[in-house]
RNA sequence: GUGGAUGUAGCUCAGUUUGGCAGAGCACCAGGUUGUGGCCCUGGCCGUCGCGGGUUCAAAUCCCGUCAUCCACCCCA
């Protein structure tokens, strides 16, 4: 067998059934709950022109810097595989004008990022984000927050926590990164190397690091908030109070950082344990972007998908199982006039929203009959020479094994009552 | 970019320490029933032991290289 030829590109996965069903799922219960808040979807480009990215997200962050697949098309111009929805959904709203303020927005597609694979981390990764453009607003924020929360309990998470935490203004920036240096100088000796190189290229990283000798430093260290504007903190603390009216179970975490330079005011994340090294479920916040010559504001957040399907796998365990699709009738044929007729049949059946399966070759009767248990059929329709002479079929129920022989319509009128297109498979969790 | 682990049948994995016929379970196919599934019994199919080189009478096993996957750092969803 060769290695590679059927193998696609290192961090990207092909995705089939079960797993792709589980999928399904999860994206039904985002188009439910989408609408209640007002949200649309919208599909952009997975390419697009590389300043998008680099002018929204930040020279300097490490996604633009190391993790974007970037190429040149034929006329030499940058493009580059979108890392992430929000930048490519400000492009969109940029040139709508007015008519995007206040605009709700979802989507739900590939991102591209390549980095080193490992657990919750793939380099074609799915997201599902939301983006609420306006001015800054903490209802706003919290309604997308409390969106995430429904969402998440739709898909029958249980042991996710949101942790909130906020950016300030940019003006606040400079005094934020100057209280904490000189609150930390004098302990620089303690960290670890990579916090010592953080001190100088970025110091709110310092911040969640995760050397135990490290977090002692950061456990005694003043919140963030201190350095920050009375604005910027009144902020957070309207964030905090409309978060406890709504019952959602968000804590303040002073030392939760963001990396892209977009946020200002609230950021958040969720976290589940079953996740590994990579625990966020989602992240997001409020943000502000400049295209041309105006600035976007707007509060939003990304799920990745493949880190939830994680997530709902460990929460419920049963769910895969449970969602494999069933074809409850399993056509069984003696003879090539018999399968003829039974390729008719199942045209029939199928229009009229019953699912159905049959043998297209000429298997025994035998190993029809046992491909039709292991599909987990409920009926089985068997038919040779005998029944088609009569216009009958043999019905067999074969969860107890009981069979009849009956005209062919009513077994037709039998099957469309008993598995038809009003039958609705079974709510989650 | 850095570090660790792992690559053997379609799948999950033994076998590698100490070189000696390529294995098990599951799955699949057939028979046990002239036209009837599940359970059971019998048989069958399935292999470039990731790939390339080296050592050896002999390599899945030892050595060198290489590719891939996973996990972790970093960063992030």
């Amino acid at each position: 067998m060769d290695t590679t030829l059927f193998q696609p590109i290192p961090g990207m996965a092909d995705l089939a059934a079960p797993e792709v069903l589980l999928w399904q799922r999860l994206e039904e219960q985002a188009r439910r709950i989408m609408p209640l808040y007002g949200f649309t979807e919208i599909r952009t480009p997975a390419l697009e022109y590389t300043p998008v990215f680099t002018r929204a997200l930040g020279e300097t962050t490490d996604v633009v810097q190391k993790e974007m697949y970037t190429l040149a098309d034929r006329g030499g111009r940058s493009l580059t595989l979108r890392p992430e929805g929000t930048a490519g959904v400000i492009r969109y709203a940029a040139g709508q004008g007015a008519a995007a303020d206040g605009a709700r927005l979802y989507y739900v597609g590939p991102m591209f990022r390549c980095e080193r694979p490992q657990a919750g981390r793939k380099r074609q990764f799915h997201q599902l984000g939301v983006e609420a453009l306006g001015e800054p607003n903490p209802a706003a924020d919290v309604e997308v927050i409390a969106l995430q929360q429904h969402l998440f309990q739709s898909w029958g998470l249980r042991d996710f926590t949101i942790d909130v935490n906020t950016r300030g203004l940019p003006d606040d920036r400079p005094a934020v990164a100057q209280g904490l240096a000189a609150a930390v100088r004098p302990q620089l000796d303690a960290l670890c190397a990579d916090c010592r190189r953080r001190f100088d290229t970025n110091i709110l990283r310092l911040l969640d690091c995760k050397q135990e000798s490290c977090r002692q430093v950061i456990a005694a260290l003043p919140d963030m908030a201190t350095f920050m504007s009375a604005p910027a903190r009144a902020y957070l603390d309207e964030v905090v109070r409309l978060l406890a009216q709504l019952h959602l179970p968000a804590r303040v975490n002073p030392r939760l950082v963001r990396g892209l330079d977009y946020y200002i005011h609230t950021v958040w994340e969720i976290r589940h344990p079953a996740l590994g090294a990579q625990d966020a479920l989602s992240g997001g916040g409020r943000y502000r972007i400049t295209q041309g010559e105006k600035n976007f504001d707007g509060v939003g957040f990304a799920a990745g998908l493949e880190r939830a399907v994680m997530a709902v796998q460990h929460d419920q365990p049963g769910w895969l199982a449970a969602i494999q699709p069933d074809a409850p009738v399993s056509l069984v044929a003696l003879g090539a006039a018999a399968r003829d007729a039974n390729l008719q049949l199942a045209q029939e059946l199928r229009q009229r929203g019953c699912a159905c399966g049959l043998d297209l070759g000429d298997r025994s009767l035998k190993a029809q009959m046992r491909a039709a248990n292991r599909a987990g059929s409920a009926w089985a329709v068997i038919r040779g020479e005998r029944e088609l002479a009569a216009g009958a079929a043999a019905l067999k129920d074969l969860r107890d094994g009981q069979q009849t022989e009956l005209k062919l319509e009513d077994v037709v009128a039998k099957l469309i009552a008993a598995t038809g297109p009003t039958r609705v498979a079974p709510a989650p969790g």
